[in-house]
DNA sequence: ACAGGATGTCTAGCGCTGCTAGGATGTGGT
DNA sequence: ACCACATCCTAGCAGCGCTAGACATCCTGT
């Protein structure tokens, strides 16, 4: 009783987990509007309900797929704070470091920013991983520099805008390297 | 012959404008998702083919939404940069009715900014309005700073983070008045 | 060992979407 | 009066997210 419904839910949590890694292919490779639940579903090789029993929908599965994508953003952020050879260096490396995920992975990207998804931000119920990136961006500052959240959310919000812009061609492609050398001064007096 | 092809004309491009004003609307009141064809057509009272006689697809349609939307920005930066006391204020005035414009307007901020559109930004047939908001912002900066394209780049790329972040919950609602003195002040020497 | 019940999965279909082919209708020019 | 043309609508296609209900399969208690 108790061996076979572990190895049931084992089969289970694998299967979640299958369905999340599909669907973030698919966007990877041939962007979110390929990702329909009929495609999705074929590629795990079940049926559409299935995927229902799994999830509540497809904001759900977005969601999911966004969720990892936080993990992933917040442990690449650290690293790049954590390689940056003194922390007055953090700054520029950290922001370098988001411009550099959202380029590279612009589907998980748009999941996790722009696509609707049933996560809950800057509220109790905040998911640790988005937590966590933000948490990358305050780190940025001083310990005793009391509108350091303040701060990082500008910091967020202007490097957002600067990788969606250029992202959708609404601002042009190049000049990347200068926008972001021109944020930083004007940032970093702040510290 | 031509008095009457000259009527026809008129009304064509009566009802043209028709058709954005209707999306418009619907878009404002119940959001760009309850804008189908079929609504839509149900509104203007004619049969959705007459629609695709106008627009290439819903797309076009889109995308002539955020043309007229361009051109009130640029209105709105415009008066509110001339009703600033003075040169020096008017960053700060053209900033905040940025944020006031997206928070007012945010289905049309949506089609502008958000939407897939036809628009092309940034390029030699970018449309006059699009280009007339952006020069707003280069305004805002001395007439002899040789990189103030850039920095208008960076400030509207951080006003369209605050303002898109803000208003997908993704940071909090409130403080949005503080975040502006921030980013005014940091970009503020760079006049 | 076997019947009964719970669990899991699939087929089929609903109401909706953007979009379009083809026929009806009515007007304008000769 | 007639033809030709432009205009517009009905009807339908393929695909979407999502779900009800039938079916099979496996586990459990006697």
């Amino acid at each position: 009783m108790s061996a076979i419904s572990e190895r049931r839910e084992r089969e289970r949590a694998h299967r979640h987990q299958l369905i999340i890694t599909a669907a973030r292919d698919l966007a990877e490779t041939e962007g979110w509007e390929a990702v329909t639940t009929r495609r999705l579903a074929e590629r795990v090789e079940y049926s559409q309900p299935v995927l229902y029993s799994h999830f509540n929908g497809k904001d759900a599965i977005v969601s999911a797929v966004a969720l990892d994508g936080f993990s992933e953003l917040a442990a690449h952020l650290r690293r790049a704070r954590q390689a940056a050879p003194e922390p007055g260096q953090g700054l520029r490396a950290v922001c370098r470091a988001y411009l550099e995920f959202a380029t590279e992975r612009p589907a998980l990207y748009q999941a996790m920013f722009i696509l609707p998804t049933d996560l809950k931000f800057a509220s109790a119920e905040t998911p640790p991983p988005l937590r966590a990136s933000f948490d990358e961006f305050v780190s940025c500052f001083h310990p005793d520099n009391k509108r350091r959240e303040l701060f990082a959310e500008v910091l967020w919000s202007a490097l957002h805008g600067i990788a969606v812009l250029s992202a959708s061609g609404r601002i042009p492609p190049d000049g990347q390297e200068e926008r972001l050398d021109f944020l930083i001064t004007q940032i970093a007096d702040t510290r």
